[in-house]
DNA sequence: TCAATTAGTCAAAAAAAAATGACTACATTA
DNA sequence: TAATGTAGTCATTTTTTTTTGACTAATTGA
């Protein structure tokens, strides 16, 4: 009998848990509708707060649902996009939203 | 201009809380195989711990996704199933899995 | 020069989630 | 009588997540 380490791998939790921090399917919803930026995700959304959001942008990125751009420095101006990947989650949020309601 | 209070209403943020909860999605996918029970599920996730468990068949089942039965109490007996409700989070879960790994 | 806008970071505190270990209660088996 | 198996609960500790408030750094406008 060999011992092995179960658990670890589920890769659905793994997605979950990235997409069900705090903030994050409400940025999404706004990243739907076109490019967004901080302070516009900031004004938006008028409860989160900047850790937080900043937190969101940052993990959203490394799983490579948004991508980050520099626009330009000399008036700083960052945007953030769906990716593909990005893309693709956003049919799934909404069908979780409609099971949610049922 | 009226102060409306957003943010609270994000239906698929609730949803991915409740599914994203700890050892949630193991568990679901042994309910996806046929009924469990409390210590089936604890010797199929050896990693997972009582409280944890209990804690997820509650709310999963407070959500509707589950479905509770006492079968028997001579030999105390109950069982979890997945509701139709449940069934149709199962192919969003797979749908999920394969995106993480793109 | 002072204030505002851009996009954040940092350390610390507060809140929420998860883990631990002891305990309950009932019935059966050795 | 003691141990085992069923299905948990409870209080406490640990860990993780979220919030708060102060601060940075560059540029523009008054």
């Amino acid at each position: 009998m060999m011992e092995n380490k179960d658990a670890a791998e589920c890769p659905a939790e793994a997605m979950l848990k990235t997409l069900s921090g705090k903030w994050k399917p409400q940025i999404l919803r706004l990243a739907e509708k076109g490019a967004i930026r901080f302070n516009g995700v900031m004004k938006q959304l008028p409860d989160a707060n900047k850790q937080s959001v900043s937190v969101a942008l940052k993990e959203l990125e490394e799983e490579g649902i948004l991508s980050k751009t520099v626009i330009s420095q000399k008036p700083l101006h960052i945007e953030y996009l769906l990716t593909e990947k990005g893309r693709g989650v956003i049919p799934l949020l909404l069908t979780l939203a409609e099971l949610a309601q049922e």
